[in-house]
DNA sequence: TATATCATGTGAAGTAAATAACATTAACTG
DNA sequence: CAGTTAATGTTATTTACTTCACATGATATA
């Protein structure tokens, strides 16, 4: 039975996480696997994994576990990777560059099929089977490809015009780089990834632990 | 007063947010602020900055608001930020040269001051200033610049070895970039940046609004 | 077929975090 | 200088999340 109630962002989060755990078992030759066995593997107890299933209905069998292979499919089908996403991207820089080369994306579903920058000096640069468009293509190259995802890796400044750029092209959710709070409509999915956040939990909790260094 | 209560690692995060949000309200000349201007700002609720900061003491003046200067340095100091962080970061790949010539991690206060390799094509080569060096050259590197902080952006399956051997070069924290859960003693601090997790979060949530895409 | 063992699924209990509400203090106004 | 407005700091309340505990169903064994 699958419930509709809302389900916190931590455990769509550790689905994930779970869901690649799962893959990686599944390479390995593993076949079945209990919760106490993935809890040990990404770090959680097994009742979390157990609670974290139990929002979406029963994969596993009392006594016994979960078959990999189900459980990695159901996972990959709650986060809607059961089919291939497109994404573009905006900021042909050293990050873009990175995320675009990136296969890991690839091996759960995504492809980049649009760059584009507003620097004329990098526009008809390939990265890799791509070539950096102007911004004017986006409309295009998003009917085309039916996108719905966006990545923002352009400098601070040109974040939040570029996000609404991409907002009145169709996009429907945005991954934004930039360490800006972007301002959107209620109705577009943003999540922003701040490396710099990180690092500074780093040293708020090496702050607590000795004050040694001068 | 200072409580030494529990911090939530959330309010940690926003305080490295509220931080830099303050930095760009100081940058522009703003000199007084309020809970409910920061909250606008960076999109939570006026309480839940006020909650936030009251963790670790009182930085404003009723009826008033908060000195944007002074709230700054405060948030800066709690968070470890009132001096300089000198870093090693391991693999010299397309994501660790984004990362090295990434200039808001020194606006910040933080140095990539070596870069490691086990690549002998990568060894020697130069990143801006820094060359990069073989991984044997890590334990003197880590001991001239008293670095507690090590940054992995190696390939999956190098994630562990590498962060085990920075563990023996004396590293207290860790922030990683390879998708997997890193296995380590208690009183090293971990944190994961998984760019795949945020895009799955929001093709989850896609999932919900709209099937209409095949 | 009875018995022991195992591990899931789930309601209840406990913990933590976010929000709301308000008492307190500062500044402004006429 | 009393009265009004503003915004903090903090306590109370609500909401959300996690952990616990165990009944349930499955498998294995003799
Ligand atoms: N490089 C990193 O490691 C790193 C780390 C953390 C955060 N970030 C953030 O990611 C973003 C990108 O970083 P980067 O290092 O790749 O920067 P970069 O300067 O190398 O690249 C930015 C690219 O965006 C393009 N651009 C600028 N304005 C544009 C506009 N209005 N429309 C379209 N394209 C535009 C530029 O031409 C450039 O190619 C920044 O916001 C940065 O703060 C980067
Ligand atoms: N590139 C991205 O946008 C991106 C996005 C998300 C996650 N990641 C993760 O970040 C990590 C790095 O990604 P990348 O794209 O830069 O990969 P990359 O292959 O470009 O670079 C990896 C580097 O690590 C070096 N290396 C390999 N084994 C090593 C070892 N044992 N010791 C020292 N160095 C070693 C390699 O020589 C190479 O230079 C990966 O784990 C990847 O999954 C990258």
């Amino acid at each position: 039975m699958v419930k509709t109630l809302r389900v916190p962002e931590a455990t769509v989060t550790r689905l994930s996480i779970y869901s690649r755990y799962l893959e990686r078992l599944d390479r390995n030759g593993v076949t079945s696997v209990s919760s106490g066995e993935i809890a040990d593997g990404v770090g959680v107890s097994p009742a979390q994994v157990r609670k974290d299933l139990a929002y979406f209905g029963e994969f596993g069998t009392r006594g016994v576990g979960y078959n990999v292979k189900d459980l990695m499919r159901y996972t990959l089908k709650i986060l809607g990777l059961d089919r291939h996403w497109n994404l573009v991207m905006v900021g042909a820089g050293n990050l873009g560059y990175a995320l675009c080369t990136y296969k890991g994306f690839n091996m759960r579903g995504f492809s980049i099929v649009g760059v584009f920058d507003n620097d004329l000096t990098k526009i008809g640069k390939r990265i890799n089977d791509l070539e950096v468009l102007p911004m004017e293509s986006m409309p295009d190259i998003i009917k085309d490809h039916n996108v719905r995802i966006g990545i923002i890796a352009t400098p601070t400044r040109a974040a939040q015009e570029v996000a609404d750029y991409m907002i009145k092209c169709g996009m429907q959710a945005i991954l934004n780089f930039a360490p800006l709070p972007l301002t959107l409509p209620d109705y577009i999915e943003v999540r922003n990834v701040d490396l710099s956040v990180k690092l500074e939990i780093l040293t708020f909790n090496l702050g607590f632990k000795s004050a040694q260094n001068v």
